[in-house]
RNA sequence: GGGCCUGUAGCUCAAUGGUUAGAGCAGGGCGCUCAUAACGCCUUGGUUGGGGGUUCGAGUCCCUCCGGGCCUACCA
């Protein structure tokens, strides 16, 4: 048995996530946290919400609400939203807790103590109306270049050039239109990431096996231009981790917090702790995930994350554990995604166009948003949602190949036999072969945590089912042996608990399903395919389930897409 | 501007430089009647974005052009 410590990206506490932002983090961990656990692994699989920064502040105000209040509230709403699509957390703790508090002075008075943190004086603009130093995108302005009127700070979007606010003709807040603005000095602690830049090249070389899309950002972050630059990890914010050299006060620091990308990636650590505290668990129980020192040397640690925050975790984050000198684990492996359009455009939080996790389940259950975005995941390219292959793919793939192929066996066995498992004679040498080569490609594509390959393979495995009986064809041979078409039926039966127990890690909820109408709850793998099509014996009494999946009609699809094809209400 | 990814059948995607470029869906035909009008079998469909090059051999490597996307360090 090994052990997997597996987390995904951490989502913004800032509004309810779309089903691009699933399908790039959360949801590809869970599907391998639910396998390695399925494999009889030890596994520890966190998520949390990252509350910090600008844009949370900011929502709290609009909504009129202390940011505390804003984000455990919002906090509370992901947390359900998240058990709606069975995200199978350990923990789903948050960055604003004690323990993340704690973590991250911890780590900044390392290392500070290592010599890893400089004081900046930089200049930022401050606006007097909002009584808010503003980030560059928080202000806008004509372009220099191009006269386009809603220029950010950064970067003007209408012609692409890079911009500093300064440049900006009649800058603006972009919070309050206000045209107050001045600009101020002010001191910032650097991470000096580029005094970690050998350490960091050669560790991210040694990960010859990880996606192209996590190495190449890293490469590029590492060699570009002058190379791997150090990074502000302090803002003038009232909303984060006050800064701390450790326990101790730091002089010059008062009333600014750190950056939301230093503490969010600690949160990682500080979720563990926080999953032993919820639980009654002692510090040594979190440390032997995360301390090679104190028991982690034998974790296999995974990331998850959407292609935008690979940066911070191949280069910020372990800058940041590698300067504390402390034995912390350091990623094994980082699976990263492309983005999930939507209808020939990008989902939008801001636009509020596509389909967010909230009403995607109020239109259908989890299991068919999980099929269709994992056997669709963006893995080698940015993937596109429309909705007619959304509907085509759940009628073909979990209506007719599998759902109806629960229905058929169990209906025909009720309707001829009863609700037991028949005695009959052996059969289905053939079935057992190819389930056995194929279980075994779909055990190698989830190690490799190649996620539409595994959907893939699973799939045939599926339709692998209705061949037999197709071949075998009960119902005819039934006529003339009996004897034969029990054992035909008694071998289906069992495959529908092999199925359950293979395909929970997509579809949880219908696994469960199929898994109680067999009354049965053994969800030991199958190792050999064999002896686990012999686990039902004859005489065990099973039921025949409600349909599992509903059909999508033409005129839902219809509605739908009209529904979601403009702005959110 | 720079870097990276990407372009393969109507659609969604495969293919360590090595047989005749493969699957699923959609389309066509046949079979079956246990089942959610479901299932199975057969089948149509390709100048691998264009052009050039390297090689005994290129979807794959190189150059170039065209299209799509991401990142570019103070949003997260």
């Amino acid at each position: 048995m090994a052990r997997y410590l597996i987390t995904s990206a951490i989502p913004y506490i800032n509004g309810i996530k779309h089903l691009g932002n699933l399908v790039g983090s959360q949801l590809p961990a869970d599907l391998i946290a639910r396998y390695m656990r399925g494999r009889g692994h030890e596994v520890l699989f966190l998520c949390a919400t990252d509350e910090h920064g600008t844009p949370a502040e900011l929502a709290a105000a609009k909504a009129g609400k202390p940011v505390e209040e804003f984000c455990a509230e919002m906090h509370a709403v992901q947390a359900e939203i998240a058990k709606g699509f069975r995200l199978s957390f350990d923990h789903f703790g948050r960055s604003s807790s004690l323990q993340n508090r704690n973590l991250t002075q911890h780590f900044a008075g390392q290392l500070a103590d290592n010599g890893y943190i400089t004081e900046v004086a930089e200049k930022q603009v401050y606006s007097n109306a909002d009584g808010r130093f503003l980030p560059d995108r928080y202000i806008e302005g004509t372009c220099p270049n191009c006269g386009y009127d809603k220029a950010r700070g950064d970067q003007c979007e209408n012609c692409t050039k890079q911009l500093d606010p300064t440049d900006l003709i009649e800058p603006r807040s972009a919070i309050s239109g206000s045209t107050d603005l001045e600009v101020r000095e002010t001191k910032h602690l650097y991470l000096r990431q580029s005094a970690l830049k050998g350490e960091l090249s050669a560790w991210i070389d040694s990960k010859t096996d990880w996606p192209i899309l996590t190495t190449s950002i890293a490469k590029k972050w590492l060699n570009d231009g002058d190379g791997l630059q150090d990074r502000g990890i302090t803002r003038d914010l009232h909303w984060g981790v006050p800064v701390k050299k450790g326990t101790e006060d730091w002089p010059g620091m008062e009333g600014k917090v750190f950056y939301v990308w230093f503490d969010a990636p600690i949160e990682y650590i500080a979720c563990a702790a926080e999953w032993a505290d919820a639980n009654g668990k002692t510090d040594a129980d979190w440390e032997r995930w995360w301390r090679t020192d104190k028991g982690a040397d034998d974790v296999t640690y995974l990331q998850f994350m959407g292609k935008d925050n690979v940066p911070f975790h191949t280069l910020s984050f372990p800058a940041t554990i590698m300067g504390s000198g402390e034995p912390w684990k350091l990623v094994d492996y980082i699976k990263s995604f492309n983005y999930l359009n939507y209808d020939g455009g990008q989902f939008s939080t801001s636009q509020g166009r596509g389909i967010f996790m909230d009403q995607a389940l109020s239109i259908l259950p989890s299991d068919y948003w999980r099929w269709w975005l994992l056997s669709h995941a963006p893995e080698s390219s940015d993937s596109e949602f429309t909705w007619e292959n959304f509907q085509g793919s759940v009628n073909k793939d979990l209506a007719d190949v599998l759902g109806n192929l629960v229905s058929r066996v169990t209906k025909f066995c009720r309707a001829k036999f009863g609700e037991t498992v028949p005695q009959g004679g052996p059969t289905g040498e053939a079935l057992i072969a190819e389930l056995t080569t194929r279980l075994r490609a779909y055990e190698q594509h989830m190690q490799a945590m190649e996620v539409r390959k595994a959907a893939t393979e699973l799939r045939a495995i599926w339709v692998a089912g209705n061949e037999y009986l197709q071949s075998a064809a009960p119902w005819t041979v039934i006529k003339t042996d009996e004897e034969a078409a029990k054992g035909m039926v008694r071998l289906a039966l069992n495959l529908i608990r092999f199925y359950a127990v293979i395909s929970r890690p997509f579809i949880p909820d219908a696994a469960q399903t199929m898994m109680d109408a067999m009354q049965c709850d053994d969800w030991t793998w199958p190792d050999d395919v064999a002896t686990a099509l012999d686990t039902l014996k004859p005489g065990h009494a099973f039921t025949v389930p409600e349909v599992l999946f509903t059909k999508i009609a033409d005129e839902q699809r219809a509605e739908w897409q009209a529904r979601f094809a403009g702005i959110r209400a």
